[in-house]
DNA sequence: CCAGCTTGTAATCATTCGATTACCTCATAG
DNA sequence: CTATGAGGTAATCGAATGATTACAAGCTGG
């Protein structure tokens, strides 16, 4: 019956608080809402399961980013920042002659590896479909359209190639918001659209899709 | 100026009540739920928003379909239904020796089509993303495959050319969802990339995206 | 040591929302 | 007429939720 210790991992419940500078409270809050705003959406996500999962207090959630929707705000904002870097990086690793059509591929992967990142292309999701929201739409749209730009100015895709490349990530993010990789096992169908659509991915979707959030 | 009769539309509030047969009160509350739900998503959608947009009382949605996660699951069931409808139809008015492309491209006009139906596609992309949910993703996964094997099937395209349809109807309905068509008097880009996706739809996503729900 | 800022929590509040209950009011059959 | 059942609402309830307030416990410089 040893009741102290456990520190590191899983935050226990009502005890007293372990202390660590804002700055990386507030990283592991933003982690934590991500995955959660990810499970469950804006409205469905309350504050409450959200600082559990980064093993706070809600009100503490709450004051430190002024509310739930400012919260899930700066959420979206570092999501589209992280597609934003990752598709950066690709662009510059990229060889010099490559075909639009070996570009589209390369930043492709990169895009595969946010998968791993729980939560974050999910939230993105939630917010593109929020549209109707004041805030939360105009947010969803002007990032949208940043990825486009991104995609067209940047990695230099013909506008026909970025709409290509944008509907095959929607298709992907919609599958792995369906947890489709739940259904692999049972249902042919669902094995071979996962593995159409994602051939390198489809081990990783079925392991997101039967990850439990807190 | 006839004051008199406009018992279609626009409800009147608190007012006694319109009397009408149960089903087809039904319908009317099925309607305005899948709008509603289209806006707001399951949970941020309430019973009394749909009641309103219904022109009726809020319990009495609540009693007529049991609950609001089963009225959810009765709008995603018509909504998966009419879009397997509108489907079918179309490859049965298919010309005989139509390729694989001109197939898909007959289908997805019928598609086309399915966005005036204000909410219905909306509805589907808000189950689609709550994956999560044991009830509604599991209905979601099913519904989803169903057209799946629907375009592979009955449509006789191929798993490659079934999903570059599901990808860019997963894209159409993203630009719904955001509203993007707000956006395409202001940035060139957003023009380019509604023109790019739907190009004979531009002007029906720039009215739906200004529509207000209720 | 202790003043003062930072990091956090417990307690509680006001609203909102889905659900329940009890009731009202038309139609129509006998 | 009136009994009866279907269509419909008003009133209200309990739980959940985002927010607020007041307070506790560490650190740190003088």
């Amino acid at each position: 019956m040893t009741p102290r210790s456990a520190p590191t991992a899983t935050p226990k419940a009502g005890d007293p608080a372990p202390r660590m500078r804002a700055e990386d409270r507030r990283e592991l809050v933003l982690r934590a809402a991500t995955r959660v705003f990810g499970e469950r959406g804006y409205h469905g996500a309350t504050t409450d399961a959200i600082a559990k999962a980064a093993g706070v207090s809600q009100p503490y959630v709450v004051r430190m980013f002024d509310g739930k929707e400012a919260l899930f705000l700066e959420v979206l904002g570092r999501a589209l920042e992280r597609v934003s870097a990752s598709f950066r990086q690709a662009i510059a690793e990229l060889p010099p002659g490559a075909s639009p059509l070996d570009r589209a591929h390369c930043i492709g992967a990169a895009y595969g590896e946010l998968l791993s990142d729980r939560g974050l292309l999910l939230s993105l999701m939630h917010a593109f479909v929020a549209g109707a929201d004041p805030e939360i739409g105009a947010a969803a749209r002007s990032g949208f359209l940043q990825i486009y730009r991104l995609l067209r100015d940047e990695a230099g895709l013909s506008p026909d190639e970025v709409t290509g490349f944008l509907a095959e990530g929607m298709l992907l993010n919609t599958l792995v918001g369906l947890r489709m990789g739940l259904e692999v096992d049972d249902d042919p169908a669902a094995a071979e659209l996962v593995q159409h659509v994602a051939p390198t991915k489809h081990a990783l979707l079925v392991q997101l899709a039967k990850a439990r959030t807190v």
